[in-house]
DNA sequence: TTAGTCATGTAAATCGTTACATGATTGG
DNA sequence: CCAATCATGTAACGATTTACATGACTAA
């Protein structure tokens, strides 16, 4: 659990860039930074609540036919709350990693299961770097003009050299098991 | 959150290496496994309860001096439990890497602060590596003789790794940016 | 004597997922 | 007509941290 929830936050972030509704916010986060981020319906939606009521965000009616629909823009105050929270320093990550947790344990698992395990870790990472590539490939050609283009490259290099040195990683672990 | 807690399988994966007090636990854990896992004594001694209550571990009342102290045993069921979680394929990782969601936002964040958390993350990387490195020496002399050290120094190595491609990452980084 | 460490525990608060509930629209 | 998608929300449950409470032993 961290101390202070930082979903206001990411909603302002998108908000920052787009106006939006709940339900897009929603996919916008697992189309975009779903490689290091992820939120759940149950967290946005009270979420935005919260956010208009202390007039960070402003709800807009929008609705599509019959069907309702509430876009929400950032304000100036959510703006600026927004750049306060992202001059302070990031603090330490918490690290849960639940692969190294059982490797850690592994001489008590089977050498078999142990290799398996090691065998998928090397080809989730090596279909993630090229996910990285496409998806850093794909923002080049669509979103050449953004101005946040190279912020949102950033956060994706970091996911492709990760997940090469995991491959290499397994690749090595596999080696030295024989 | 997690469907089901990981806790109760931490403390049968570190008893299993050695009986310990809860105290021990906590500590052993903020030693050996920071790097990818933490826990609180407010998830340790609740779980130990339960797990002596399931017949998984056994108490045992080892008080130093006037001083209380329970050393909680691994049982043979307790094993067993452990074994068949480490027989299932780990599932994916939760992601949630507020660097990075902040980097993503990075247009809003003022060009010298943004370069600064980069040199911020390209030193706690350093400082990572060489952690990396220098307790993988030290498991090496120390624990020599330890059947786990294979497992351990696989756990040390993705860490290295990982810590070496950021490292990299936020030079590459910091380059780009002029 | 006092700070630090060993040692065990609980309560409150929050965080976050999952499941559920509801209803309109669109495309096959 | 039916399934998928768009759209908004709540309730229940479980996970986790933080703060608090208590007390003994140890070394400066």
């Amino acid at each position: 659990m961290a101390r202070t929830s930082r979903t206001p936050y990411v909603i302002l972030g998108l908000l920052s860039v787009e106006p939006m509704s709940g339900y897009e916010l929603k996919a916008t986060i697992d189309r975009s930074i779903s490689h290091f981020w992820s939120e759940s319906f149950g967290q946005l939606y009270p979420a935005l609540h919260r956010l208009t009521d202390q007039g960070l965000v402003r709800k807009e009616e929008a609705p599509t036919g019959g069907r309702s629909r509430h876009v929400y823009h950032i304000t100036p105050e959510g703006h600026e709350h927004l750049r306060a929270w992202l001059s302070e320093p990031p603090g330490p990550r918490m690290v849960r990693n639940e692969t190294l947790l059982k490797l850690f344990f592994g001489r008590d698992m089977e050498p078999e299961v142990l290799k398996e395990v090691l065998r998928a870790q090397q080809a989730m990472a090596r279909a993630e770097a090229a996910g990285m590539e496409a998806a850093m490939e794909g923002l080049r050609r669509e979103e050449a003009e953004a101005p946040e283009l190279q912020y949102w490259l950033l956060t994706l290099d970091l996911g492709l050299r990760s997940a090469r040195a995991k491959e290499e990683w397994a690749t090595a672990a596999l080696e030295g098991l024989g």
